[in-house]
DNA sequence: CGGATTGATGCGGACAACGCATGAACACAT
DNA sequence: ATGTGTTCATGCGTTGTCCGCATCAATCCG
């Protein structure tokens, strides 16, 4: 027994309009066309559906039956297929972002806060961990792409977003601070005092690690720690002074802390949108990168060191 | 956009399956047959529901929504088709009957009781009323059949079920109840006694009419009620005596009152079954009629006065 | 008793779906 | 690096299904 859904939807309109005509006409479809449609589930399904005595049609008990099951099946292929639409369209389902704290917690919030707004429906999922476990997420699928560091590989398209601007961390009170607010810091002169690092999957340690490189100066940091919290709490005990990023400051908590400007040389690192080549993006993702795009377009306000790329 | 069953069962076995080759297999239709109707469902919902590399074959993110949906809708119809079966094969459904109130009382229950015992999904519906709504709730295909007195007509069809003979029902301490218990009472001795009689929409009032008019006795009843427990009242409160079918003997509560069978003419109504002519019935109302002609074949005990016709 | 309407059916044509065979891309082993 | 096997896509010919047109039989209406 093998029922179509053609058949089932022919039978639910005669039995609604209680003609075969009528219902012919609604569905812009021959009478005959109808009329075997009917009969071949009738046969089907082995019983008689419809009483047709030439004048009118009416329906037996199994008739109401299957008029009864035949709507339920329509019904549920036709919101099947709009809600199938309604997720292809962007307007309902998940965008997955892959992305680092510190993007999470700083970067992100407005974006998604804007994006929610023109789409009530799509939830937002934030994978965050540090910059291997984030290229992992989006090239295994589980994420639709990433906003993070790293060098593009075949596999990733990259498209640059912000440039995040490296700045001295320093105790309060300590002698590099003491020069002003906006006085910019060397990296010679930071590379004279003990240096606090991150651990060596953070992509910040990599590019201090080649920014000291630059200057010719420092081997071995005096301490290192996994977090970029922690270290800023090394920091603040006064242990020694480390670079970061600008974006990773709102991380570092109240502690006694102050920043400046490192320069000789600028160095930054660029965050860029990753996604895997040549795989079709999902619209609810499109959508939010259009979200994205949108605020670099108006040049919403960031965080200082941090600039749109 | 016009997707069949057929497409959206076969994107979710080579979806389910990660393999086109293995669900052709499961399926037993060629591979190309799949490829070409999932090539067909993708193009026709307009977007890519999976990626094969021709390793290997893994989901979109439109293709685990739209594997979601089709398995709603692909178990929709199963379910539905099935659930039209059972209806069909008589396992589920209802059956309506149209009796009269004495029948519905006292011969239906035991008949329910053993039909729910082997169709527990079939609900029984019990139309009680008088011979005229009886037979025009069959007429109306409101009742699958009825279970009552009345002539058969054209375009209906009867089977005769049981006699109910009728019986003289007299208050407690009457002449005529004084002979004996098994003592039989002549229809002219009643007639010589003060007569309470039924309505006449009642089938009862017809037949004992006719049963009067055989022994040239009585015209006009001493006092008429509309229903059978009313005229019960009546005579155990020693108004006059009545005759009534042995059946509807066990609606008259427990009044002072007593019976004995009836002779000079022993008369009974036939009560038989009447359904449509020339009408399919549907297969519960058959197998309500099978546990009835069961309890006949097996001559199970029924009132005194009633016997299988 | 004709005219009109309704559902069923024979017929021819168009189109879809299937299986077979083959092609192209890739994985894995040697 | 090359060969071998596996997997999905596709061209091709055939088969079968579905549609619409025209027509038929039955019924209702005036």
């Amino acid at each position: 027994m093998d029922t179509t859904l053609r058949q089932l939807s022919a039978y639910a309109a005669v039995a609604r309009a209680a003609s075969f005509t009528a219902a012919a006409a609604q569905l812009h479809v021959s009478q005959s066309s109808l009329s075997r449609a009917v009969a071949d589930l009738e046969r089907q399904v082995g019983a008689q559906l419809l009483e047709r005595d030439t004048r009118n049609v009416q329906l037996t008990a199994a008739g109401v039956e299957a008029l009864r099951i035949a709507e339920q099946i329509v019904n549920a292929h036709r919101s099947g297929m709009k809600e199938l639409q309604r997720f292809l369209l962007g307007e309902s389902g998940t965008v997955a972002v892959a992305t680092l704290p510190s993007v999470a917690a700083v970067l992100l919030p407005g974006v998604i806060s804007g994006f929610r707004e023109r789409r009530p429906r799509v939830a937002v999922q934030i994978m965050d961990g540090l910059e291997q476990s984030v290229l992992g997420r989006v090239l295994a699928g589980d994420a639709d792409f990433a906003i993070t560091t790293g060098e593009p590989s075949g596999q990733l398209e990259h498209r640059p977003l912000v440039r995040d601007r490296f700045v001295a961390v320093l105790p309060e009170g300590h002698p590099l601070a003491e020069r002003g607010e906006q006085e910019a810091v060397g990296w010679e002169e930071l590379a004279r005092e003990p240096f606090l690092a991150v651990g060596r999957e953070s992509s910040v340690r990599r590019l201090v690690d080649a920014a000291f490189a630059q200057v010719d100066a420092r081997t071995a940091p005096a301490a290192e720690a996994g977090s970029v919290a922690t270290v800023g709490g090394l920091v603040a005990a006064g242990l020694g002074v480390t670079a970061l990023p600008a974006l990773v400051l709102p991380l570092l908590g109240a502690g006694a802390l102050v920043h400046r400007p490192l320069t000789g040389p600028v160095v930054d690192r660029r965050l860029d949108i990753a996604l895997r080549a040549r795989r079709p993006l999902p619209l609810t993702a499109q959508h939010f990168l259009d979200t994205l795009q949108a605020f670099r377009a108006e040049e919403r306000p960031l965080p200082p060191g941090v600039t749109w790329a």
